[in-house]
DNA sequence: TAGATTGTTAATCGATTAACAATC
DNA sequence: TAGATTGTTAATCGATTAACAATC
């Protein structure tokens, strides 16, 4: 049953399909009909030959002799990337976080339409925050189903996190984009991504501390 | 000159290592006192194989038929993750995101210390956040030399992030956090942290696409 | 001492890069 | 046609896993 194998692709490559749709994205902007895998690399900082064997991953978009055309590889990706379909949020927690990613320009210009924010305090319900109405959370499920919401994100306190991910696995919600510093879980089916902002800062705190000490080695050296 | 040739960590371990902090964080607050690899593997779904390989990267901080001690390790990462000493962070950037940063407590919690934010409306300046004061854009060089300020956060609009940091490399800065969805770029010696929210949405997306690709042909399989 | 578990070397696996025939 | 550049196979590189002697 070899036909149905499903090659499958490696995160690497995919966490590299959005960086190829913003480039693509910039390079239709300005007009640039075609673009090699070199001039692409050299964009984006990878290798001519990397280019090429990530987006052979998802079919044959590119022409001997010519290249890529950026506008035909820029839908394909959007395609990949599930960008050809509109997807419906909803934004739980209408805190300050949940506030600034409703009022985040770039998820809409990609499609994700942002329908409501959710949340528990009675101060809050029944506000808008830059046109995005802010209801009750009782009546999350029901308005997920009704809408046919696709993405919910999570901007709850960490506390109410997986509470909050439990009550959305009760709905046909599809994806949850967490943003509680906990790794939630949610029912089979529903596909979780966990941003992790602490991690970030921590990262930037390691490389900071790693180029001081290297500093300080090289001038020991120097000595 | 073998003696000093800095054994290069793979960006894949340091990734890892905010994991393994956090981990070792909540053990030491059920007072565990000692974990093996493998347990500690077995917690963040990683081999124990890796776990050593990962934390022999830089030092020996097992005893053999023992294991790790919670506290001494998770101690000794946070000194390699720079933890240890006190940071001192700037917003750059008080709207939504800029204040929901500020009211971040995880950053306090790590010895991030947020001194000020910064931006251009007059109606902001002047005001407080969360105790945390808004500043005017004007001040922010003499602000960070003066205070010695590590850390800055962008959180302007894209347009606005690049010269941004350009203005952050006249100073003492040593890091910048960027949350504009541009890649900026700062001067000699200052590290750069970009975050891309949009990416991990679009990464969430396509999982979301690919699982109902995968269900769909399954059923097709099925008939 | 015996059992457990490390640190480390060797084997495997996967991802990136190089090379080149195919072809526009 | 000649030049350019793809798709793809092979080679290399790096990261993960397995194995085991060292040792607490």
């Amino acid at each position: 049953m070899a036909s149905d194998e499903v090659k499958k692709v490696s995160l690497a490559v995919i966490r590299r399909l959005p960086k190829y749709h913003k480039c693509l994205g910039e390079l239709l902007q300005k007009n640039v009909e075609r673009v090699s895998s070199q001039e692409l690399g050299r964009i984006l900082g990878f290798t001519a030959s990397q280019v090429r064997q990530d987006l052979n991953n998802f079919g044959e978009f590119g022409q001997q002799g010519y290249g890529y055309n950026v506008e035909q590889l820029y839908n394909e990706i959007a395609k990949i990337l599930g960008l050809n379909t509109e997807h419906k949020m909803v934004i739980v927690g209408a805190g300050k976080l949940g506030q600034a990613l409703a009022g985040y320009g770039d998820f809409e210009r990609h499609g994700f339409k942002i329908l409501a924010l959710f949340d528990v305090n009675p101060n809050l319900i029944g506000s808008s925050i830059r046109g995005v109405p802010v209801h009750d959370m009782k009546d999350i499920i029901y308005f997920i189903n009704e809408n046919e919401v696709d993405i919910a994100v999570i901007t709850v306190p960490r506390e109410n996190a997986q509470e909050v991910a439990d009550t959305l696995s009760q709905t046909l919600i599809k994806g949850i984009w967490n943003f509680a510093p906990v790794e939630v879980k949610a029912g089979p089916g529903v596909i979780v991504e966990n941003v992790h902002l602490l991690d970030g800062l921590l990262t930037l705190s390691y490389r900071m501390n790693e180029s001081r000490l290297t500093q300080k080695l090289k001038k020991i050296h120097e000595e």
